[in-house]
DNA sequence: GGTTAATTTAACCATTTGATAAAACACAGA
DNA sequence: TCTGTGTTTTATCAAATGGTTAAATTAACC
């Protein structure tokens, strides 16, 4: 009973650590210690550092894409299913912050489009590009947006959501005395308001 | 004649590679050999590897505040105000994109609002939140814009301008057969159009 | 209990890491 | 020429790194 399945807990671990640190500010070392089990024993299951990371790119990649896509498509009735889709996306976002910082990592690392972790989670993204950019054209169908190059709006969109975690600390620095708590449930709502309208047809 | 200045050589040398592969990507060796320079004249000259991104750290951003400053208050008569500001502001950032890397990865290493090389830089950041807030405070005064909450605002900006040299990487994998050249050129006409259809007055 | 395979461990290795101390160099001015 | 000062190199260090190997332990099945 209770037994301990040493190849999970490693990936969680490592996970977490290259989340908070990156890929360079971590050693096998600190992984198998945080995760209480002998080095040796990281080597035995992933074979390497670098599948270590992989593999731990695409467990957090594979877990955001399955709770995004449940929720985007989501729909409910009375809102205009675009300002819905808006907000769950951010809604998740938030609640994946790890997935979204340890993304940006891999992208800065990123040369001539070339990742081996990126490459290998390309396929979970096609698909999610194909599903917003669908919420996109189906809104402009509806009439609820003008048109607009649906890939730019989604970049925008991805833009508006993403950045402000990472700019968090910026944010916070530049203004001391501000209410960080408010201003990131404002933050929703502006985001919102921006782009409602940003998008919204001309009423002439 | 025609002495090389070993100390700006190494700073000069070390930001470059600190921009490529992240701090924890480059070792001293790494730096001092490109830099063609004793790996000991790192540590006489910075103390630390530490010291030494930090330094370069404030000098990357440095550059990029004095630019930003001097064309932001380039108005050209006859656009809005606010349309020069946000077509400046991508163009800085379009032109600066390994500070803009660079500021992105230590944004990713703080903890707790905490960061060395940030806080070092906190003023830099502070007159260039005075000025970007000035900025939106005009347009509103002259009309140009409604209100609007500036400071969320201005977040908004700075994410729509950054994000895609962030994400680029991967608008290329979800798109195979984009242009991207003409995506990219697309890009400031679309922010331009979002934004200021997104913060013009209502017309009722 | 014995056999076998899967799991876990301790010990080890070569290399690289950031950092230091001391020696060598260059070049002033006295 | 001697001396002092700022610069650069040589040599070296202990610690940490990613990775390997072989042995020990455990679990499972006969």
């Amino acid at each position: 009973m209770s037994e301990k399945d040493s190849k999970k807990d490693i990936l969680d671990t490592a996970t977490k650590l290259f989340v908070k640190h990156g890929k360079n500010g971590v050693s096998t070392c600190d992984i198998a210690h945080a995760a209480g089990v002998n080095k040796a024993l990281i080597f035995y299951y992933y074979g390497s550092k670098e599948k270590l990371y992989a593999a731990a790119f695409k467990n957090l990649i594979q877990t955001f894409f399955y709770e995004i896509r449940e929720k985007i498509n989501n729909s409910e009735p009375g809102l205009p299913a675009i300002e819905v889709f808006i907000r769950n996306h951010i809604t998740i976002i938030k609640e994946n912050q790890n997935m979204m910082k340890m993304l940006v990592r891999e992208l800065l690392l990123t040369e001539n489009g070339q990742s081996f972790p990126l490459n290998e989670s390309a396929d979970i993204f096609k698909s999610l590009r194909y599903e917003m950019i669908k919420v996109l054209s189906d809104a402009r169908e509806k009439g609820e947006i003008r048109y607009v190059d649906p890939v730019q709006t989604m970049v925008s969109i991805i833009s508006l959501d993403v950045f402000y975690f990472l700019g968090k600390p910026l944010v916070q620095m530049i203004n001391p005395t501000i209410d960080i708590e408010d201003f990131e449930s404002n933050r929703v709502d502006h985001i919102i308001d921006l782009l409602m309208n940003g998008l919204r047809k001309d009423q002439e």
